[in-house]
DNA sequence: CGCTATGTTGATCCATATCAATAAGTGTGG
DNA sequence: CCACACTTATTGATATGGATCAACATAGCG
């Protein structure tokens, strides 16, 4: 592990409130590995062995079944994921591969657990981040049951507005083909639906999205905190 | 509150580890209520102030966007419902109503913030919760990502019959229409599935399941421990 | 520079929603 | 206990969102 991957752990939500000690128990069975791109770091049905933070790079998780594949969330630096599993000590309910060359730091599961039993702190941030996943996971499945496909990516790109600092102009931060399976949708499908959306003000060339009438798109796809915010 | 309720509060996973001080200062604070059928008891959007707990009847959870609506969960006593927006002290993410005559037990959620920060157990119990429930929307998103309406609704199926101790013979727990917005579809898509399922083994008749052929069935819903075991 | 993966477009098919009509329950008050 | 009103369930006809198949264009990348 790199003398500066430490603070960089140390200074997530997750664990910058621990004490000393449970964070050292913790960093002292940790491996770190770096990886290229494409590559499976995890696979849905393991018993979950380790909790991941990703330090560098991109992954993505999805899920499988029947030979249909799905892209259920992206991860990008510096964040954990899969913590529900290794703290039910369950099997990976996704999978988590690569997106680019990434830099992964290996937390087993077991010393989770344990700090987790003996630190206050650590579970207090346990919960907040559980929280946090589970309310975002139930926006996701608002966002499915309640909007078609062409307000998903409406609502999608308003998101990615306000992650960009509100610029009018902004890259999307994925392929299209991710974007698309991430929303629920097919690559053709997506190609559709950015064409339909011009007449409300979009317009996306590449990797670039230029919104040229907030108005339109705004009444098209009408936000909602309770659906589209980060936070909360 | 009647002297029942307590012991019964006490046996929830959530509350049965947590010391008696703690449990005692989480319940002086709470009160009881009698709703009948079809009452909202908790606005989606409101600030989280109770942490409800099912005595007995039922209720539904249900989210709301642009004039659309669709059934999030049922819950059914003895449990708790809506913890995380408690925990996060955010907006309730889903609205709940009762569907029969009910008996709620609401907690402060400051009561409950308070109890998690001081008492070690419960902290535990609710990590323990919130993965649980996080992990089972992320079942329900791959479940509406990667399957049709048919083979979640033969899924279903399958679950009910586990749920019924394996009976090849058992009740819908809910109303056709609500089922079918559970499931992601209309009513009218719903009895066409019904249908559609019979070559395959399945006679529902009203509210009453018989499953005929159970390879046959299986065979087309591919049920998988990832998407549709309660527990894990 | 050429290969391969990604993206686009068009034609068609299929799943699911919508609209409409009817039937079957369910509950209520006389 | 029945008659009425109202909700729920079913069925048919049709429309539409979205998937699939196929062809082609394009962009990365070795």
């Amino acid at each position: 592990m790199r003398d500066s991957d430490i603070p960089e752990i140390r200074k997530l939500d997750l664990f910058s409130e621990m004490s000393d000690a449970s964070f050292a128990g913790l960093i002292r069975g940790a491996y770190v590995q770096d990886f290229p791109p494409q590559i499976d770091l995890v696979t849905e049905g393991d018993p979950a062995g380790f909790l991941h933070v990703l330090m560098s790079g991109s992954a993505e998780l999805y899920a499988d079944w029947n030979g249909r594949e799905t892209l259920m969330a992206t991860v990008r630096p510096v964040s954990t994921f899969i913590l529900a599993a290794t703290i039910r000590d369950g099997p990976y309910l996704m999978s988590a591969r690569t997106i680019e060359k990434s830099r992964v730091v290996l937390l087993p599961s077991t010393d989770v657990r344990t700090a987790f039993e003996q630190d206050h702190e650590f579970a207090r941030a346990i919960v907040g981040e559980l929280a946090m996943c589970y309310r975002s996971v139930v926006k996701d499945t608002k966002n499915l049951k309640l909007r078609t496909s062409l307000e998903r990516l409406a609502n999608y790109l308003i998101r990615s507005h306000l992650h960009a600092g509100a610029a009018l102009e902004f890259d999307l931060l994925m392929e299209k083909r991710r974007l698309a399976s991430f929303l629920g949708m097919t690559p053709e499908n997506l190609s559709r639906a950015i064409k339909a959306l011009r007449p409300y003000g979009v317009r996306i060339d590449g990797a670039t999205v230029r919104i040229t009438n907030m108005e339109d798109l705004k009444a098209l796809s009408k936000p909602s905190a309770l659906i589209d915010d980060y936070a909360t």
